[in-house]
DNA sequence: GAATACAGACTGACCGGTCTGTTTTCGAGA
DNA sequence: TCTCGAAAACAGACCGGTCAGTCTGTATTC
């Protein structure tokens, strides 16, 4: 059981945080102040600094967050069952939806991805799970392979092609729209790009 | 001919246009200070805002600047004949030397994008060339489908596709080693793509 | 009354842009 | 050819504003 204490800091801990969310991707990291983020929490500073030491501490657990949402969700598709390529599609077509449902704007992916250039500790976070999510994909790939619906392409190169599909549907969306919606498309790419990775005479 | 004052002028502007090139790589549009490009440049405050009207200004420059190289090796390479896969296979394979050799830094290219969801000029500059490629290849792809050479799918989906794996394969370049290289793979990813799109029973 | 959970004034640093002054170059006249 | 004023091409001190983070004080709960 909590007590009245530690309710209270919950619930402001996560208003901070959703109020952050909203402002990074409206303004970037950078241009979003911690004055701003606090009004939009309904918070004064000291509230802020009392639940997070820095504005960056901030940002890394927003994107921890994220990832591990997209995580949780990925770990949920992977357990169900089916033919290699459909839960290829499946697991795929995912990851819009996901960015779209976990982050709310999309700018914020963006966002992730500068600072993760710049500043190490985010960049572990954001290229970790990358990686992983290739490794996966071409497990399922070879998996494919072997059930012999799936030509005899690296697999290791097919995840990178489908992960950077995934990444670049996502920015076009993104880009077109300037971020207002996003997370449309996606599912007509896939299909295109797993139709040319069957055995060729299946369709 | 030109006077010496138009020379010298010439020379301190195009070396801040390297210097802020290199800064804003380095540390992101907000993050490099003006000073420090005047610095990097060798200049002081007086003469950088004797050539450019504001920090913005010179950024939308560069982006300019980036494009129009973009334009021009993308004109080039469409004016050679071939087969339509094959020139698709050129020209979408320059996209990421392009983007490496033009702005020598490829975190620039991630700025320029994130610039341009808040910045609507950025934004009509950086959308304009993509929607315009995005047609171009259309294009490519339907004159491979008249030629028999490619499957019968949706033309602008194709062309989307290929968009979209040019720019993942960018961002996994530069999420990979932080941008310090940057457009090594890409080509097989394309080559991958583009033999699900050959009619089947080709190869 | 002590720890928790804040509020909000405050600070030092920094940043984009301005302004005044200085050097360099040019062209015209003597 | 030499001079000199004017325009071009800067240098760098300076200004108003902003921002991340601090500090002191206060209300609430235990």
């Amino acid at each position: 059981m909590s007590t009245a204490h530690q309710q209270r800091s919950r619930a402001t801990r996560a208003r901070i945080l959703e109020a952050a969310k909203t402002c990074f991707a409206r303004e970037g990291y950078d241009a979003a102040s911690v004055a701003e983020i606090c009004q939009q929490a309904g918070v004064g500073k000291g509230g802020f600094y009392y639940h997070f030491p820095s504005k960056q501490a901030l940002f890394l657990e927003l994107l921890n967050g994220w990832l591990a949402e997209l995580d949780a969700l990925l770990a949920a598709e992977q357990a169900k069952a089916g033919s290699a390529p459909n839960r290829l599609m499946a697991m795929a077509g995912l990851m819009p939806q996901v960015a779209q449902a976990a982050v709310g704007q999309l700018p914020l992916f963006l966002e992730y991805l500068l600072q993760a250039l710049r500043h190490p500790s985010i960049w572990k976070a954001t290229i970790a799970p990358i990686r992983r999510y290739r490794r996966l994909f071409a497990r399922l790939v070879a998996a494919g392979q072997s059930e012999g619906a799936i030509r005899q392409v690296e697999a290791e190169l097919a995840a990178r092609v489908i992960v950077s599909l995934a990444l670049g549907d996502l920015l076009q969306d993104v880009l077109e729209d300037r971020g207002r919606r996003g997370g449309r498309q996606a599912a007509g790419s896939l299909e295109l790009l797993l139709t040319g990775l069957e055995k060729k005479g299946t369709a």
